[in-house]
DNA sequence: ATCTTCTTTCAGATAATCCTGAAACTACAA
DNA sequence: TTGTAGTTTCAGGATTATCTGAAAGAAGAT
Protein backbone atom coordinates (compact mmCIF):
# COMPACT_ATOMS: atom_id res chain seq x y z
CA UNK A 1 0.00 0.00 0.00
CA UNK A 2 1.65 3.36 -1.16
CA UNK A 3 2.18 5.54 2.08
CA UNK A 4 2.55 8.66 -0.20
CA UNK A 5 -0.87 9.41 -1.28
CA UNK A 6 -3.92 9.91 0.49
CA UNK A 7 -6.11 6.79 1.13
CA UNK A 8 -9.95 6.35 -0.57
CA UNK A 9 -11.52 7.49 3.04
CA UNK A 10 -9.22 10.18 3.67
CA UNK A 11 -10.18 11.98 0.09
CA UNK A 12 -13.99 11.49 1.04
CA UNK A 13 -13.53 12.67 4.48
CA UNK A 14 -11.59 15.48 2.76
CA UNK A 15 -15.19 16.23 0.93
CA UNK A 16 -17.06 15.70 3.94
CA UNK A 17 -15.29 18.17 5.72
CA UNK A 18 -15.76 20.75 3.03
CA UNK A 19 -19.24 20.05 3.08
CA UNK A 20 -19.91 20.54 6.26
CA UNK A 21 -18.51 23.37 6.42
CA UNK A 22 -20.73 24.91 4.00
CA UNK A 23 -23.36 23.99 4.82
CA UNK A 24 -22.73 25.20 8.61
CA UNK A 25 -22.19 28.57 6.91
CA UNK A 26 -25.56 28.50 5.55
CA UNK A 27 -26.84 28.18 8.57
CA UNK A 28 -25.25 30.99 10.91
CA UNK A 29 -22.34 29.08 11.60
CA UNK A 30 -18.61 29.88 10.94
CA UNK A 31 -17.39 28.07 8.53
CA UNK A 32 -13.39 26.89 9.86
CA UNK A 33 -15.86 25.81 12.57
CA UNK A 34 -17.95 23.24 11.30
CA UNK A 35 -14.76 22.16 9.41
CA UNK A 36 -13.62 21.69 12.77
CA UNK A 37 -16.13 19.80 14.02
CA UNK A 38 -16.12 17.32 10.89
CA UNK A 39 -12.72 17.13 11.67
CA UNK A 40 -12.76 15.94 14.94
CA UNK A 41 -16.11 13.42 14.21
CA UNK A 42 -14.10 11.81 11.71
CA UNK A 43 -10.86 11.24 13.72
CA UNK A 44 -10.30 7.67 14.58
CA UNK A 45 -8.27 9.37 17.81
CA UNK A 46 -8.62 12.74 19.56
CA UNK A 47 -6.64 15.60 17.84
CA UNK A 48 -5.01 18.42 19.05
CA UNK A 49 -4.03 21.79 17.96
CA UNK A 50 -1.37 21.72 15.51
CA UNK A 51 -3.28 18.62 13.81
CA UNK A 52 -6.35 20.58 13.13
CA UNK A 53 -3.58 23.59 11.99
CA UNK A 54 -2.30 21.38 9.66
CA UNK A 55 -4.63 19.56 8.06
CA UNK A 56 -7.42 22.24 7.14
CA UNK A 57 -4.03 24.94 7.29
CA UNK A 58 -5.26 27.49 9.18
CA UNK A 59 -3.52 29.62 11.86
CA UNK A 60 -3.31 28.69 15.11
CA UNK A 61 -5.72 31.59 16.72
CA UNK A 62 -8.22 30.61 14.33
CA UNK A 63 -8.14 26.87 15.88
CA UNK A 64 -7.78 28.34 18.78
CA UNK A 65 -10.43 29.95 18.69
CA UNK A 66 -12.86 27.69 16.89
CA UNK A 67 -12.22 24.83 19.52
CA UNK A 68 -13.34 27.01 22.64
CA UNK A 69 -16.51 28.15 20.78
CA UNK A 70 -17.09 24.29 20.15
CA UNK A 71 -16.14 23.13 23.84
CA UNK A 72 -18.90 25.95 24.34
CA UNK A 73 -21.36 24.89 21.94
CA UNK A 74 -20.61 21.23 24.30
CA UNK A 75 -20.18 19.18 20.80
CA UNK A 76 -16.48 18.36 21.44
CA UNK A 77 -14.45 17.71 24.57
CA UNK A 78 -11.49 18.49 26.31
CA UNK A 79 -9.63 15.08 26.98
CA UNK A 80 -5.80 14.42 28.18
CA UNK A 81 -3.31 11.92 27.84
CA UNK A 82 -1.53 10.78 30.94
CA UNK A 83 1.93 12.10 31.00
CA UNK A 84 0.98 14.57 28.28
CA UNK A 85 0.38 18.37 28.95
CA UNK A 86 -1.04 19.38 26.17
CA UNK A 87 -4.95 19.20 25.13
CA UNK A 88 -6.44 17.13 22.95
CA UNK A 89 -9.98 17.15 21.09
CA UNK A 90 -12.42 14.53 20.89
CA UNK A 91 -16.25 15.35 19.45
CA UNK A 92 -19.19 13.55 20.42
CA UNK A 93 -19.90 10.61 17.63
CA UNK A 94 -23.47 9.91 18.13
CA UNK A 95 -25.56 11.72 15.96
CA UNK A 96 -28.84 12.31 18.03
CA UNK A 97 -26.80 13.70 20.95
CA UNK A 98 -25.41 16.13 18.81
CA UNK A 99 -28.31 17.41 16.87
CA UNK A 100 -29.88 17.32 20.82
CA UNK A 101 -26.82 19.92 21.89
CA UNK A 102 -27.02 21.54 18.83
CA UNK A 103 -30.97 21.91 19.13
CA UNK A 104 -30.57 22.53 22.89
CA UNK A 105 -27.99 25.40 22.52
CA UNK A 106 -29.41 27.27 19.26
CA UNK A 107 -32.37 27.40 21.54
CA UNK A 108 -30.74 29.16 24.36
CA UNK A 109 -29.07 31.12 22.09
CA UNK A 110 -31.39 32.27 19.22
CA UNK A 111 -34.90 31.51 20.07
CA UNK A 112 -35.41 32.24 23.11
CA UNK A 113 -34.31 35.85 22.84
CA UNK A 114 -36.58 35.89 19.68
CA UNK A 115 -38.99 35.37 21.94
CA UNK A 116 -38.87 37.59 24.55
CA UNK A 117 -39.14 40.30 21.65
CA UNK A 118 -42.47 38.66 20.31
CA UNK A 119 -43.81 38.98 24.16
CA UNK A 120 -42.72 42.29 24.26
CA UNK A 121 -44.04 43.14 20.81
CA UNK A 122 -47.70 41.62 22.19
CA UNK A 123 -48.02 42.80 25.32
CA UNK A 124 -47.51 46.40 24.52
CA UNK A 125 -50.16 46.20 21.85
CA UNK A 126 -52.71 44.83 23.88
CA UNK A 127 -54.74 47.68 23.98
CA UNK A 128 -54.98 48.22 20.62
CA UNK A 129 -58.22 48.49 20.11
CA UNK A 130 -58.92 48.38 16.96
CA UNK A 131 -57.60 48.79 13.24
CA UNK A 132 -53.87 47.92 12.40
CA UNK A 133 -52.96 47.91 15.62
CA UNK A 134 -55.20 45.42 16.50
CA UNK A 135 -54.49 43.06 14.07
CA UNK A 136 -50.28 43.28 14.51
CA UNK A 137 -51.27 42.47 18.20
CA UNK A 138 -52.97 39.30 17.17
CA UNK A 139 -50.17 38.64 14.85
CA UNK A 140 -47.86 38.97 17.31
CA UNK A 141 -49.61 36.69 20.06
CA UNK A 142 -50.29 33.80 16.96
CA UNK A 143 -46.49 34.22 16.05
CA UNK A 144 -45.75 33.51 20.11
CA UNK A 145 -47.61 30.84 21.10
CA UNK A 146 -46.73 29.08 17.80
CA UNK A 147 -43.00 29.58 18.74
CA UNK A 148 -43.72 28.89 22.42
CA UNK A 149 -45.72 24.96 21.49
CA UNK A 150 -42.56 24.69 19.09
CA UNK A 151 -40.65 24.93 21.84
CA UNK A 152 -42.20 22.57 24.20
CA UNK A 153 -42.73 19.94 20.81
CA UNK A 154 -39.06 20.52 20.56
CA UNK A 155 -38.25 19.89 24.54
CA UNK A 156 -40.43 16.23 24.67
CA UNK A 157 -38.88 15.37 21.86
CA UNK A 158 -34.84 16.43 22.80
CA UNK A 159 -35.71 14.98 26.10
CA UNK A 160 -36.36 11.40 24.79
CA UNK A 161 -33.72 8.56 24.06
CA UNK A 162 -32.87 8.04 20.90
CA UNK A 163 -34.58 4.87 20.72
CA UNK A 164 -38.26 6.16 21.45
CA UNK A 165 -37.62 9.27 19.54
CA UNK A 166 -37.43 6.99 16.75
CA UNK A 167 -39.92 4.72 17.92
CA UNK A 168 -42.22 7.98 17.99
CA UNK A 169 -41.32 8.69 14.82
CA UNK A 170 -41.84 5.38 12.88
CA UNK A 171 -45.89 5.73 14.22
CA UNK A 172 -45.67 8.93 12.73
CA UNK A 173 -44.89 7.79 9.50
CA UNK A 174 -46.52 4.58 9.95
CA UNK B 1 -54.72 61.29 18.32
CA UNK B 2 -51.74 63.05 17.05
CA UNK B 3 -49.86 62.44 13.39
CA UNK B 4 -46.65 63.45 13.49
CA UNK B 5 -45.95 60.70 16.01
CA UNK B 6 -45.61 57.39 15.54
CA UNK B 7 -48.06 55.24 17.03
CA UNK B 8 -47.31 52.17 19.62
CA UNK B 9 -47.94 49.89 17.22
CA UNK B 10 -45.79 51.01 14.71
CA UNK B 11 -42.49 51.08 17.47
CA UNK B 12 -43.52 47.58 18.18
CA UNK B 13 -42.88 46.55 14.23
CA UNK B 14 -40.14 48.25 14.27
CA UNK B 15 -38.50 45.87 16.57
CA UNK B 16 -40.20 42.97 15.31
CA UNK B 17 -38.52 43.74 11.87
CA UNK B 18 -35.69 44.55 13.71
CA UNK B 19 -35.52 41.37 15.77
CA UNK B 20 -36.38 39.05 12.70
CA UNK B 21 -33.51 40.56 10.31
CA UNK B 22 -31.36 39.69 13.72
CA UNK B 23 -32.51 36.30 13.92
CA UNK B 24 -32.18 35.78 9.92
CA UNK B 25 -28.61 36.37 9.91
CA UNK B 26 -28.14 34.03 12.69
CA UNK B 27 -29.75 31.39 10.67
CA UNK B 28 -28.07 32.30 7.56
CA UNK B 29 -30.73 34.30 5.89
CA UNK B 30 -29.74 38.27 4.33
CA UNK B 31 -30.28 40.49 7.27
CA UNK B 32 -31.99 42.55 4.51
CA UNK B 33 -34.29 39.64 3.18
CA UNK B 34 -35.79 38.80 6.76
CA UNK B 35 -36.54 42.95 7.39
CA UNK B 36 -38.45 43.09 4.34
CA UNK B 37 -40.16 39.56 5.19
CA UNK B 38 -40.97 40.51 8.67
CA UNK B 39 -42.14 44.41 6.96
CA UNK B 40 -44.64 42.70 4.81
CA UNK B 41 -45.51 39.74 7.54
CA UNK B 42 -47.06 43.14 9.75
CA UNK B 43 -48.29 45.12 6.36
CA UNK B 44 -52.05 46.00 6.86
CA UNK B 45 -51.69 46.48 3.21
CA UNK B 46 -49.68 45.44 0.25
CA UNK B 47 -46.85 47.52 -0.50
CA UNK B 48 -44.64 48.86 -2.79
CA UNK B 49 -41.51 49.03 -3.80
CA UNK B 50 -40.94 52.97 -2.83
CA UNK B 51 -42.45 52.21 0.49
CA UNK B 52 -40.50 49.56 1.34
CA UNK B 53 -36.84 51.29 0.29
CA UNK B 54 -38.28 54.34 2.43
CA UNK B 55 -39.26 52.27 6.46
CA UNK B 56 -35.98 50.20 5.75
CA UNK B 57 -33.89 53.12 4.19
CA UNK B 58 -32.68 50.72 1.75
CA UNK B 59 -31.77 51.83 -1.98
CA UNK B 60 -34.03 49.85 -4.71
CA UNK B 61 -31.40 47.81 -5.87
CA UNK B 62 -31.07 46.31 -2.39
CA UNK B 63 -35.27 46.40 -1.92
CA UNK B 64 -35.70 44.52 -5.21
CA UNK B 65 -33.21 42.25 -5.28
CA UNK B 66 -34.78 40.75 -1.45
CA UNK B 67 -37.94 41.16 -2.87
CA UNK B 68 -37.43 38.63 -5.85
CA UNK B 69 -35.36 36.53 -3.71
CA UNK B 70 -38.39 36.13 -1.22
CA UNK B 71 -40.96 35.67 -4.12
CA UNK B 72 -38.43 32.97 -5.37
CA UNK B 73 -38.94 31.29 -1.98
CA UNK B 74 -42.64 31.38 -1.76
CA UNK B 75 -42.61 33.82 0.78
CA UNK B 76 -44.25 36.58 -0.69
CA UNK B 77 -46.29 37.48 -3.31
CA UNK B 78 -46.92 39.99 -6.50
CA UNK B 79 -50.24 41.43 -6.37
CA UNK B 80 -51.78 44.17 -8.98
CA UNK B 81 -54.18 46.74 -8.10
CA UNK B 82 -56.48 47.44 -11.15
CA UNK B 83 -55.38 50.46 -12.91
CA UNK B 84 -52.27 50.48 -11.46
CA UNK B 85 -49.26 49.21 -13.42
CA UNK B 86 -46.97 49.05 -10.10
CA UNK B 87 -45.82 45.86 -8.56
CA UNK B 88 -47.22 45.43 -5.10
CA UNK B 89 -45.61 42.98 -2.61
CA UNK B 90 -47.74 40.78 0.18
CA UNK B 91 -46.58 38.00 2.23
CA UNK B 92 -48.17 35.01 3.40
CA UNK B 93 -49.46 35.79 7.06
CA UNK B 94 -50.52 32.33 8.49
CA UNK B 95 -47.87 30.97 10.67
CA UNK B 96 -47.72 27.32 9.56
CA UNK B 97 -47.96 27.97 5.85
CA UNK B 98 -44.95 30.13 6.18
CA UNK B 99 -42.86 27.77 8.62
CA UNK B 100 -43.65 25.04 5.86
CA UNK B 101 -42.69 27.17 3.22
CA UNK B 102 -38.94 27.63 4.77
CA UNK B 103 -38.64 24.42 5.39
CA UNK B 104 -39.25 23.40 1.88
CA UNK B 105 -36.85 25.64 0.69
CA UNK B 106 -34.37 25.12 3.24
CA UNK B 107 -34.78 21.35 2.63
CA UNK B 108 -34.30 21.50 -1.30
CA UNK B 109 -31.38 23.93 -1.27
CA UNK B 110 -29.36 22.79 1.23
CA UNK B 111 -30.49 19.56 3.00
CA UNK B 112 -30.59 17.27 -0.20
CA UNK B 113 -27.10 18.24 -1.79
CA UNK B 114 -25.59 17.89 1.81
CA UNK B 115 -27.63 14.67 1.70
CA UNK B 116 -25.94 13.66 -1.91
CA UNK B 117 -22.66 14.60 -0.44
CA UNK B 118 -23.31 12.60 2.79
CA UNK B 119 -24.52 9.14 0.05
CA UNK B 120 -21.39 9.43 -1.94
CA UNK B 121 -18.89 9.74 0.62
CA UNK B 122 -20.51 6.36 2.19
CA UNK B 123 -20.36 4.63 -1.29
CA UNK B 124 -16.77 5.84 -1.54
CA UNK B 125 -15.74 3.94 1.21
CA UNK B 126 -17.51 0.95 1.28
CA UNK B 127 -14.89 -1.33 0.13
CA UNK B 128 -12.70 -0.53 3.33
CA UNK B 129 -12.16 -3.50 5.02
CA UNK B 130 -11.58 -2.13 8.44
CA UNK B 131 -9.70 0.40 10.74
CA UNK B 132 -10.32 4.32 10.60
CA UNK B 133 -11.57 3.72 6.63
CA UNK B 134 -14.43 1.25 7.96
CA UNK B 135 -14.86 3.50 10.83
CA UNK B 136 -15.50 6.54 8.58
CA UNK B 137 -17.90 4.22 6.53
CA UNK B 138 -19.79 3.21 8.94
CA UNK B 139 -20.31 7.10 9.88
CA UNK B 140 -21.20 8.09 6.74
CA UNK B 141 -24.07 5.41 6.54
CA UNK B 142 -25.08 6.18 10.13
CA UNK B 143 -25.21 10.37 9.06
CA UNK B 144 -27.04 9.36 5.85
CA UNK B 145 -29.68 7.21 7.43
CA UNK B 146 -30.58 10.13 9.59
CA UNK B 147 -30.96 12.67 7.82
CA UNK B 148 -32.97 10.89 5.26
CA UNK B 149 -35.31 9.57 7.84
CA UNK B 150 -35.22 12.85 9.39
CA UNK B 151 -36.68 14.38 5.88
CA UNK B 152 -39.12 11.63 5.57
CA UNK B 153 -40.65 12.89 8.92
CA UNK B 154 -40.57 16.39 8.05
CA UNK B 155 -42.34 15.80 4.70
CA UNK B 156 -44.73 14.01 6.67
CA UNK B 157 -45.39 16.78 9.13
CA UNK B 158 -45.12 19.84 6.32
CA UNK B 159 -48.07 17.82 4.43
CA UNK B 160 -50.21 17.88 6.92
CA UNK B 161 -52.90 20.53 7.61
CA UNK B 162 -52.14 22.94 10.71
CA UNK B 163 -54.89 21.37 12.81
CA UNK B 164 -53.54 17.83 12.06
CA UNK B 165 -50.20 18.71 12.87
CA UNK B 166 -51.64 20.69 16.33
CA UNK B 167 -53.44 17.58 17.25
CA UNK B 168 -50.57 15.24 16.74
CA UNK B 169 -48.23 17.50 18.87
CA UNK B 170 -50.77 17.81 21.16
CA UNK B 171 -50.86 13.83 21.61
CA UNK B 172 -47.32 13.71 21.75
CA UNK B 173 -47.01 16.37 24.76
CA UNK B 174 -49.25 13.89 26.98
C1' DA C 1 -42.79 57.23 -32.10
C1' DT C 2 -42.00 59.38 -27.77
C1' DC C 3 -43.00 60.00 -23.00
C1' DT C 4 -43.64 58.30 -18.54
C1' DT C 5 -43.47 55.14 -14.93
C1' DC C 6 -41.76 51.30 -13.05
C1' DT C 7 -38.25 47.38 -12.86
C1' DT C 8 -33.83 45.23 -13.34
C1' DT C 9 -28.93 44.97 -13.53
C1' DC C 10 -24.31 45.28 -12.01
C1' DA C 11 -19.61 47.59 -11.28
C1' DG C 12 -17.75 49.58 -7.68
C1' DA C 13 -18.12 51.01 -2.70
C1' DT C 14 -19.04 49.59 1.96
C1' DA C 15 -19.59 46.90 5.79
C1' DA C 16 -19.48 42.64 8.34
C1' DT C 17 -17.02 38.72 9.28
C1' DC C 18 -13.27 36.05 9.70
C1' DC C 19 -8.24 34.95 9.92
C1' DT C 20 -3.32 35.61 10.79
C1' DG C 21 0.74 35.82 13.38
C1' DA C 22 3.37 37.39 16.81
C1' DA C 23 3.61 38.55 21.51
C1' DA C 24 1.99 37.68 26.02
C1' DC C 25 0.66 34.39 29.14
C1' DT C 26 0.61 29.89 31.96
C1' DA C 27 2.35 26.07 34.09
C1' DC C 28 5.33 22.44 34.71
C1' DA C 29 10.35 20.82 34.84
C1' DA C 30 15.16 20.99 35.68
C1' DT D 1 15.42 30.90 38.19
C1' DT D 2 15.52 29.69 33.53
C1' DG D 3 13.84 26.81 29.99
C1' DT D 4 10.33 24.56 27.45
C1' DA D 5 5.84 23.32 25.74
C1' DG D 6 1.58 24.64 25.26
C1' DT D 7 -2.41 28.19 25.24
C1' DT D 8 -4.59 32.62 24.67
C1' DT D 9 -5.22 37.18 22.92
C1' DC D 10 -5.99 40.76 19.69
C1' DA D 11 -4.55 44.57 16.33
C1' DG D 12 -4.36 44.72 11.80
C1' DG D 13 -5.06 42.42 7.31
C1' DA D 14 -7.89 39.57 4.12
C1' DT D 15 -12.02 37.86 2.54
C1' DT D 16 -16.70 37.56 1.74
C1' DA D 17 -21.25 39.28 1.84
C1' DT D 18 -23.97 42.97 1.14
C1' DC D 19 -25.50 47.49 -0.62
C1' DT D 20 -25.70 51.61 -3.52
C1' DG D 21 -26.84 54.31 -7.37
C1' DA D 22 -26.94 55.19 -11.86
C1' DA D 23 -27.82 53.45 -16.27
C1' DA D 24 -30.31 50.42 -19.10
C1' DG D 25 -34.50 47.91 -19.96
C1' DA D 26 -39.72 47.20 -20.36
C1' DA D 27 -44.19 48.24 -21.18
C1' DG D 28 -48.36 50.88 -21.04
C1' DA D 29 -50.16 55.70 -22.36
C1' DT D 30 -50.56 59.50 -25.58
Amino acid sequence: MPEDTTSTWENAREDFVAQWGALGSHWGINRTMAQIHALLMTAPEPMYTDEIMEKLTISRGNANTNLRELVGWGLIQIVHRKGERREYFQAEKDVWKMVVTIARERKRREIVPALEVLKSCAERTKEESGGPGREFHQQMKELQEFVEFGIKVADTVVSMKHASALQWAMKLLG
